[in-house]
DNA sequence: GCCGTTTTCGGCCCGACTGTTTTCAGTCG
């Protein structure tokens, strides 16, 4: 069983356990459980059956540990079937409808017998759901849009998708003189792989007009919400955007708490708390000196409190760190994922950046289903400042695009070596991204594979094997001893297909035992490895390396994706062998 | 249900907005 379907089932249980009324402490400890399980590399179902100890990952006690035990080897949860006995599971469902928490699911449940989005929809349009105690006409208006917003959107955006909607919405709101300073925060800051909603985060002393401004976005198709300091708006494409507006004293603050993640801003507050302090979006305050006899320790509310003496710092997100001994953590770190351990021993990793990039090892051209000819992908690779790059265009086995038989490689390497003589500038490298056959053999012959300068292998068939075939096809492509890159390697398209399944820490000790380094695909799309399995990579000693997998010039530009994500796994300039200069990076694949 | 050089018991982040309320609960981020 996939470790994301233990999730799942784990998630559930919290669900249910809400909706029962439960310790919400009870609650919180599942879903800390789900969130460890859906970073982890490692498949859970291997830990099992190779009697690992689950009670030392992070939320992972006795019981969770039982529960996931039982899931594996039996299937089932125990928990999870109770729960469903004594809960419509469909009531999940009614808890995903904005504006639909599990106190109004169960209330929908126990007085209107409605355990599902579609009888919830008839109750709510033939007025039942007003006549509720604590609901009323509006609630249940509020109601009937929320389903409807919940069947136009579930999925999050691509990074690149909610960059196309934020630009506009940016321009717009900087065209007002009253907004000082303005940023997208949120998972967007934190360069997340896809983003559920967009957060913007502007400083102001005169919040009425910025507000009024905001709402008055061309695109926007809906209010949720418009308060003083705090809006939020759905957009025509389905896109949720929410806005703060904070006050000069506190726009470092803010951007700390609307950065997130989540977890990392817990670890903050937590930490704060441990030194006498409270941090909130308004800022770093002492707590008063008799916290501990009083109900209301936390920070100051609102504006007034800001005045009383105890506010501390906030102006920056520095300051915020400063107050509570750390050094600036950046945004792509902030997923409490040991970046506050690592700042307080000043072990945080100088992160790889898009000038360290010297080269781009996977591209197409006109040769197989790229859009340029050789020769405009050279001009694109020199345009922004490379020493080398490698043209992959695809093998045979992709017959549906024409990829390349020995015939047409040899022709084609006659041409970059026309097209080289040119351009002494720049070094191609004579590659080709060759297919892993189902067997695990590769869609090239051994003769041509030598003659190549670097080779790339990837999956495009077979994705559905399952886990064992999948880890035994990839094995033996890689012991192929001219194989040099293993490129996307879990092929998954973002919202659109599912990763391959393999044992990744399998797959990667083999690619760090026969020097294979791993590809991080930079298109948007594909942000293959993921973070976390880089992070993992990383720590088996696999090198990495970040290529757009351009099919025309401007796709060039994608590496910036790719780096992002990079950074979001803490790698550093020595990780990425495509920061390595043109002759160090010749000398690593053998061509000295 | 998890966790711990201040705790194996008693904690577990903090605030805005809305709707239905006369002081707050629910939801959300």
């Amino acid at each position: 069983m996939e470790n994301i379907e233990i999730a799942r089932q784990l998630d559930e249980v919290a669900d249910l356990l809400e909706i029962q009324e439960a310790n919400p402490f009870r609650v919180r400890a599942y879903r800390n459980a789900v969130r460890t399980i859906r970073e982890l590399a490692a498949p859970l179902e291997k830990m099992v059956t190779e009697e690992a100890d689950l009670t030392a990952l992070p939320g992972i006690g006795k019981e969770m540990a039982r529960h996931i035990g039982e899931l594996v080897t039996a299937g089932a949860m125990g928990v999870l079937a109770e729960l469903r006995e004594a809960v419509p599971a469909t009531l999940v469902q009614i808890m995903r409808v904005p504006g639909v928490g599990p106190k109004s699911a169960r209330k929908l449940w126990k007085e209107l017998g409605i355990e599902g989005v579609e009888e919830l929809k008839e109750a709510a349009e033939q007025g039942r759901v007003a006549g509720l105690k604590g609901f009323g006409e509006k609630k249940q208006a509020q109601i009937l849009a929320g389903i409807e917003q919940w069947r136009r959107h579930t999925a999050r955006y691509r990074i690149d998708e909610a960059a196309e909607f934020v630009k506009p919405l940016l321009a717009h709101m900087r065209s007002l003189a009253q907004a000082e300073r303005m940023e997208v925060a949120g998972s967007y800051r934190r360069r997340k792989e896809t983003v559920g909603d967009i957060d913007i985060l502007v400083l102001s002393s005169e919040p009425e007009p910025v507000m009024e401004h905001f709402l008055a976005f061309p695109a926007v198709a809906d209010v949720l919400a418009a308060g003083d300091t705090r809006g939020s708006v759905i957009l025509r494409s389905g896109l949720q955007v929410d806005l703060r507006i904070v006050p000069e004293e506190s726009y470092g603050a803010a951007l700390v708490y609307f950065t997130g993640s989540k977890e990392h801003n817990i670890r903050l507050r937590q930490r704060a708390l441990d030194r006498g302090l409270s941090i909130s979006e308004y800022g770093v305050f002492e707590l008063p000196r008799d916290a501990s006899t009083t109900a209301e320790a936390g920070a100051p509310a609102s504006g007034e409190a800001r005045e009383d003496g105890r506010w501390k710092a906030g102006r920056e997100e520095a300051d915020v760190y400063e107050a509570v001994d750390l050094p600036y953590i950046l945004p792509e770190l902030r997923e409490d994922r040991g970046e506050i351990e690592a700042a307080e021993k000043g072990t945080l990793p100088e992160l790889v950046a898009l000038e360290d990039l010297r080269g781009d090892l996977q591209m197409h051209s006109t040769w197989s289903d790229g859009k340029n000819s050789v020769e405009e992908m050279l001009q694109g690779c020199v345009d922004r400042g490379y020493e080398y790059f490698a043209i992959t265009d695809h093998s045979k086995a992709l017959a549906m695009i024409d990829g390349l038989d020995r015939e047409a490689l040899e022709r084609q390497l006659e041409e970059i070596e026309e097209v080289a003589a040119r351009h002494p500038e720049i070094r191609i490298l004579r590659s080709m991204e060759v297919d892993i056959l189902a067997d695990g053999a590769l869609d090239l012959e051994d003769e041509m594979l030598e003659a190549l300068d670097l080779v790339v292998i990837s999956i495009h068939s077979m994705f559905n094997l399952p886990a064992g075939r999948q880890t035994e096809r990839v094995l033996r492509a890689l012991q192929h001893r001219e194989v040099d890159v293993f490129a996307h390697p879990t092929a998954r398209l973002i919202n659109r297909r599912d990763p391959v399944s393999f044992d990744l820490e399998e797959v990667l000790s083999c690619a760090a035992e026969h020097r294979v380094a791993v590809e991080l695909n930079a298109n948007p799309h594909r942000l293959d490895l993921k973070d976390t399995h880089l992070t993992l990579a990383k720590r088996l000693g696999v090198k990495v390396v970040i290529s757009t997998d351009a099919h025309r010039v401007v796709d060039l530009d994608l590496m910036s994706y790719g780096v992002e994500q990079a950074r979001r796994a803490w790698l550093e300039p020595e990780d990425v062998l495509n920061t390595l200069s043109r002759d160090d990076f010749l000398a690593y694949i053998g061509l000295g």
